[in-house]
DNA sequence: GAGGATATGCAAGCAACTCGCATTTGTCAA
DNA sequence: TTGACAAATGCGAGTTGCTTGCATATCCTC
């Protein structure tokens, strides 16, 4: 929450209350959130803003590479800060939880097409959709239940 | 367009024109489409059909494993017919063209996922955003010329 | 502290998608 | 072939995620 000031300084944006509360808000958070969480979570450390400035102040910070957005079939987006280690997401479909992944190397895969297809990769998505072990339980429970 | 009504009397759908039309469009089609790209294929093969049913048959289809749905950051879905072999895509943020690229690894990835986190992987996404060949020769000849 | 560029709130608007209900249409059995 | 019924469609209204215009408030520089 200090040096959030200096990030945005650093991208040419005014360091607003609601911004500086937006951008600790994703520091704090380890999950991707969409932006009623974000004015959720914003609420709850008191600080009120209008939707459509949220909505504002995340498109700013993508254009500006400091968060990035995470899509999970929800029909919506999710934003996590982007200072974060290269990490991809397992989605639970049944309860909607999110763990994070790191071990995979797509980036021989980005170098290869950037070789072989000249085409210029600056990012990807990758998503794994499925039941988590808690849900799968779950589901074993229920079934043996009758 | 014939094995269009097996394809839905398998998965315990009648075989209605709208539903018949759509199918043939997207298995027609080698780019994943969204809803109004599909309604415009349907108009010009002489099928009017209302966008809230297109949205009905296109979740029906979905659920039932018969199409996938493709997420390329713009805010809503595409879908293309699931018989395709696995694929990716490559988007151009730019022009937004769409290619398809085939070769990459991620079942080896998928395994270990469950093996180790008991993650049950049902699906995946995997996307790369960035800027095509022509695109970028484009911008190169913007900056050459002034 | 004042001035000017910029950020915000509010309200209206838009696009993707859903839902309820009356009508039409496949499907299957007789 | 036909008739009946479950299911599909069209239409209209509604919801949600997101954007925009404009007046007011705020941050930053000097």
């Amino acid at each position: 929450m200090h040096d959030c000031k200096n990030e945005l300084r650093s991208v040419d944006l005014k360091a607003t209350p609601a911004r500086l509360a937006l951008l600790s808000v994703l520091e704090e958070t380890e999950k991707p959130l969409d932006t009623s969480m974000i004015i959720d979570s914003l609420q709850k450390e008191g600080v009120d803003v209008d939707e459509a400035t949220v909505f504002r102040i995340i498109n700013l910070l993508h254009q500006k590479g400091i968060v990035k957005q995470v899509q999970l079939r929800e029909g919506k987006f999710r934003y996590e800060h982007a200072g974060k280690a290269e990490h991809h997401h397992l989605y639970c479909e049944a309860c909607g939880a999110i763990e994070d992944i790191s071990d995979c190397n797509i980036q021989r895969l980005e170098k290869e097409i950037r070789e072989k297809k000249q085409f210029l990769v600056k990012s990807h998505s990758l998503e794994f959709f499925g039941i988590c072990p808690a849900c799968r339980r779950l589901e074993r429970q229920r079934l043996a239940g009758r």
